[in-house]
DNA sequence: AACTGTGAAAGTGTTCACAGCC
DNA sequence: GGCTGTGAACACTTTCACAGTT
């Protein structure tokens, strides 16, 4: 485990598992923050993140030291550490592609400056979206993405169009410098490996509870 | 590993890791059907899906044997095998509670029936919501909860409440009998342990990619 | 010759259990 | 006494490399 700096972003050698799980601790903290609790456990924590105790300790472990060994945490130092490694000091500008149903209901998501982002941009590629207003923003034209990423600093950009037009998107997305992707089409992208893409995929996700369901019946069918 | 059936369902042994992927060749092999593509290989199918060729034949050697060595996998027939690992054979009928920006959205979402998926119920908890038309349904009070799951024979419920209120549209939920849940509100819910959740939260998700933005930007700066 | 299927190796991630500190 | 922080054990996943088959 290489660098580790204490309180500040630490950074190298986070296992990419504990990144994934840091938001949820985060989520829990500022829970926590809002009834009023200034201090915490692991096993307290743990149970609102929905893991362990070991776990939540040995990822805390990751990013330097911060409980008090027979007392635990403080909630707010906590949840500051946290955001911190997360890079939340910065505001992270993005925009979204594709406002039909799920971009509108992104767009709309309540929750984003107060997560330190900020939806600079909608696009779309229809005429009859390109123009009308939501979320406080006129919808641009997909054409102009390249000027939109530049003039508004976009470093997230949200993909909410059909998965037929995903893929070139995305590569104009790449070309236009921005290295963070969200992709909610149901579709892998193709992109360079410096370029990180998380996919959020309903479908998927429905047809894995498929298969526990029906690994239950099976099972439940073999008594 | 267990036991193994080929074609027919297999089941248990199969790894989750291995589970969650399914889905993605899948949708790749559809694809190629769509396109009138009759044979592959696992280094196409797994270009198509976004993984290394070596993990997908693994993963389908979890599920048994479909290929011809020297020659590929049959499209049509690899489909059909993962779709009946998946429990796709039969329909899965699910239920959206929460009828806001997101449950509209996801109502909407087509895809379900090709899938396997139907959408029987819509839920809400705000008299304005109730009794509105959405994706061809009405919607339906949440304290007909129990009734709706029993009436439409709901495998699945699909959670896109306000944070405040999923744990306890959850415990009705699981009270209810359903064992699968897809969590849109930003919450761990705590349930038993033979209920299976899967979540999806657009703000960790973002929160991740920031976490890559700002390491990618530390290790400019330490040239 | 081409490409699958799979043991074995390497790499990651999780859990345990306890030493260390308050 | 209570709770954190962590090495060491364990479990799971991925990747490699090649034997097996058409």
């Amino acid at each position: 485990m290489a660098e580790q700096v204490i309180g500040e972003v630490s950074v190298p050698g986070i296992p990419s598992a504990t990144v994934a799980r840091l938001p949820f601790y985060l989520r829990a903290l500022r829970d926590l923050v809002a009834r009023g609790v200034t201090t915490t456990s692991s096993v307290e924590l743990a149970e609102l993140s929905g893991v362990g105790p070991a776990q939540l300790r040995k990822d805390l472990s990751f990013l330097g030291s911060f409980g008090t060994r027979g007392v635990g945490y403080d909630v707010d130092a906590l949840a500051g550490y946290i955001a911190g490694a997360l890079g939340l000091e910065d505001e992270h500008r993005i925009a979204i592609v594709g406002i039909g149903n799920l971009g509108h209901a992104l767009a709309n998501y309540s929750g984003y400056e107060q997560r330190g982002f900020h939806v600079a941009a909608l696009l779309d590629a229809s005429p009859e979206v390109v123009g009308t207003r939501a979320a406080g923003l006129v919808v641009e034209h997909v054409d102009a993405l390249e000027d939109v990423v530049a003039r508004e600093g976009v470093s997230i950009v949200v993909l909410a169009t059909p998965a037929a037009h995903a893929q070139a998107v995305a590569d104009r997305v790449v070309a236009a410098g921005v290295k963070e992707i969200l992709n909610f089409a149901p579709r892998a992208l193709q992109v360079p490996a410096d370029v990180d893409v998380r996919g959020v995929d309903v479908g998927s996700e429905l047809q894995i509870l498929a298969f526990h369901s029906q690994a239950r019946s099976l099972a439940a069918a073999n008594d």
